[in-house]
RNA sequence: GGUGCGUUAGUUCAGCUGGUUAGAAUACGUGCCUGUCACGCACGGGGUCAGGGGUUCGAGUCCCCUACGCACCGCCA
């Protein structure tokens, strides 16, 4: 036996006790006649004394060890002289009757303790080292914990989890897909799924009418800190029913494991706001509610001044920035050059001051009197001391806009605290989006995503005012989870196929299997995915994912531990009949 | 495809308007130390300043290219 106890689990009522531990040294700290050693594991770390009068062998390999070393330890615990109230097992020490080297360590690149002095390249490079640091253990914890949750909620409420391939079909829209050539079927390939969309739908046909899977999804896009090229979803599908039915079990599950994993109330019933609503008030279709500054329309206001700027847009809108009348002419500065960024986009920014004694000032004091800039002011919302910030445009660009300045100003005031969530579904989504370069409408969700009834009419005169049974679960600004209502009726997918602009041949082509099973009694269904790594860095607390993930990518989708992608050699092509292009 | 920031000791970083032998902290090694827990003290080793090109009497420092890292825009049905 290996050990009787774990370094994180001995306390002073085990005084007296032999006990055996194994576990990594964190640290050595000879004092001469005596030598403390921290022993790790992901319990916790217990301190080890070898005092001056163990034998000369025990005191031979305290002399020897290094970071990292695996070592066992036997001995006897004692209470110790000087307690240590910020270790859990600071009042007791175990004093060393045998110690064992069980493995050496080369010195690892980084410190392995809470706070690691390794910056992120080295840390993913040696991810095995980092992996035994506590904050990435906890997540790795919190991680199984929330899967655990989901499986426990679901499994209650009727849900079956049930597996679907890996290795499928590739359909260009949406995504890119990463592609797999088969060995067997020269010259074809399967593509890795980006989602088991089609596939859950056909459990639904199967009658499976309650399915979910913690799954792994794959998109061959570029990445970000919150996006990952492998990333896993909770994936949910339900038959016989609607909008309704569908949020109302997510939006208990999400309630469950807010109370579950962090002990957290959120509303009851959420909030749920049409996508127009956001995009007017916010900016964007994944508000972050934990602060106000939200956004007004004020173009009526400022039209007819001769400033012509606004004059020439077809949407001027502002925020009122809470108790930023102080801001220097350099910190505004700062933020005109924030909005002028090009991951922005925005030509300028105008503000009105309002002092502390209600008194305005302004950059177009010179088109507006003081009364009228504080009627832009009052329509903001803003309070004395406040400042208000404004930009115009194409009114959903200068909204993006205004989302982009909201979002930077709530942190720069400290508004977006990591441990306060403002839940909320976002509902009403256009069904379809205009893409100015390829000229035609794409699917806003997928193209399988039915059209709100009353707006069926419209689907060949006016496909840009549809709307679609189609929700977002959104947290703080982030989309944790979204999905819809499905088509079921084979006439209503052959006219939205029609809308995209797939022929009668392209949709049989990709999405025959699909529309065969619909001939055979489709249910009425629909569902929703979360993406779960995102759920866990909400509730972690933290802004990336890649902390809840045990093996994750870089910038760059590469694996930096592995070296992966990678090539492979010329046996290995010839086996797949591919053929190499050099890259330019 | 694009924008910004970055790359100097094992590690995290400093290094100003270009100017002698590139520093600090930490880690590492050696020695001393009986209550440490960020142990302490002393000494020591450790550098292709990412790579290439250019400007200059002279480049870690200025310019260009490349590579790599991070964040973002596009993209992500």
């Amino acid at each position: 036996m290996y050990r009787t106890h774990t370094c994180g689990q001995l306390r002073a009522e085990d005084v007296n006790r032999t006990v055996t531990l194994a576990g990594w040294v964190q640290k050595v700290r000879n004092l001469g006649a005596m030598t403390f050693i921290d022993l790790r594991d992901r319990y916790g770390i217990t301190q080890i004394v070898v005092e001056e009068h163990s034998d000369e062998a025990t005191k031979a390999v305290a002399a020897e060890l290094g970071r990292e070393f695996v070592l066992q330890v036997t001995g006897k615990v004692i209470e110790r002289e000087s307690k240590n109230p910020k270790m859990p097992t600071g009042d007791i020490e175990v004093a060393a009757t045998s110690l064992r080297i069980l493995n050496r360590a080369i010195t690892p690149p980084f410190t392995i303790e809470e706070h690691s002095d390794g910056g992120d390249d080295l840390r993913m490079k040696y991810r095995y080292l980092d992996l035994r640091r506590p904050p990435l253990q906890r997540a790795m914890a919190l991680r199984h914990r929330m899967a655990h949750a989901v499986r426990t909620f679901l499994d209650k409420e009727g849900f079956l989890e049930i597996e679907t391939p890996y290795l499928i079909k590739s359909t260009p829209e949406g995504a890119r897909d990463f592609v797999v050539p088969s060995r067997m079927n020269p010259n074809q390939f399967y593509a890795l799924p980006q989602s088991p969309q089609t596939l859950k739908q056909l459990l639904m046909v199967a009658g499976y009418d309650r399915y979910f899977q913690i799954v792994r999804c794959f998109r061959d896009e570029d990445l970000r800190a919150d996006r990952q090229p492998e990333f896993t979803q909770i994936d949910c599908e339900m038959s016989f029913v609607e909008q309704d039915d569908v949020i109302d079990v997510f939006e208990r599950m999400m309630r469950y494991m807010f109370k579950e994993i962090l002990n957290v109330d959120i509303p009851e019933p959420l909030q749920r706001m049409p996508w127009i609503e956001a995009m007017e008030r916010f900016g964007c279709d994944k508000p972050d509610l934990r602060f106000g500054m939200e956004i007004h329309e004020i173009t009526p206001m400022v039209k007819g001044h001769g400033f012509s700027i606004f004059e020439d847009a077809e949407y001027v809108g502002a925020i009122a920035a809470e108790g930023c009348a102080t801001y220097t002419r350099k910190q505004i500065d700062e933020l005109t050059e924030f909005v002028k960024r090009p991951q922005v986009g925005a030509k300028g920014l105008v503000w009105i001051r309002l002092d502390a004694e209600g008194n305005v000032k302004s950059s177009i004091d010179k088109f507006y009197t003081p009364d009228e800039l504080k009627a832009i002011a009052a329509k903001c919302e803003a309070k004395a001391g406040d400042l208000v910030l404004v930009i115009c445009g194409p009114k959903f660009k200068a909204l993006g806009q205004l989302c982009a300045l909201r979002l930077e100003i709530g942190d720069r005031l400290g508004l977006r605290d990591h441990f306060k969530f403002a839940p909320l579904w976002v509902v009403d989504f256009p069904m379809f989006e205009w893409d100015d370069e390829t000229q035609r409408f794409y699917a806003m969700h997928h193209p399988f995503t039915s059209p709100k009834p009353e707006d069926i009419e419209f689907l060949e005169s006016d496909p840009g005012r549809v709307r679609a049974n189609a929700y977002d679960f959104v947290c703080n600004g982030t989309e944790v989870g979204g999905g819809s209502i499905r088509i079921h009726d084979p006439k209503l997918q052959a006219l939205i196929f029609k809308v995209l602009g797939f022929t009668p041949e392209k949709a049989e082509e990709q999405f025959g299997f699909l529309i065969n099973a619909f001939k055979y009694g489709a249910p009425p269904h629909g569902g929703l995915a979360f993406g779960f790594d995102r759920m866990c860095s909400l509730f972690g607390g933290a802004d990336s994912i890649r902390d809840y993930i045990a093996f994750p990518k870089n910038n760059a989708g590469r694996d930096v531990m592995l070296d992966a992608p990678s090539a492979i050699d010329k046996a290995q092509l010839d086996e797949l009949y591919l053929d190499l292009k050099p890259v330019e």
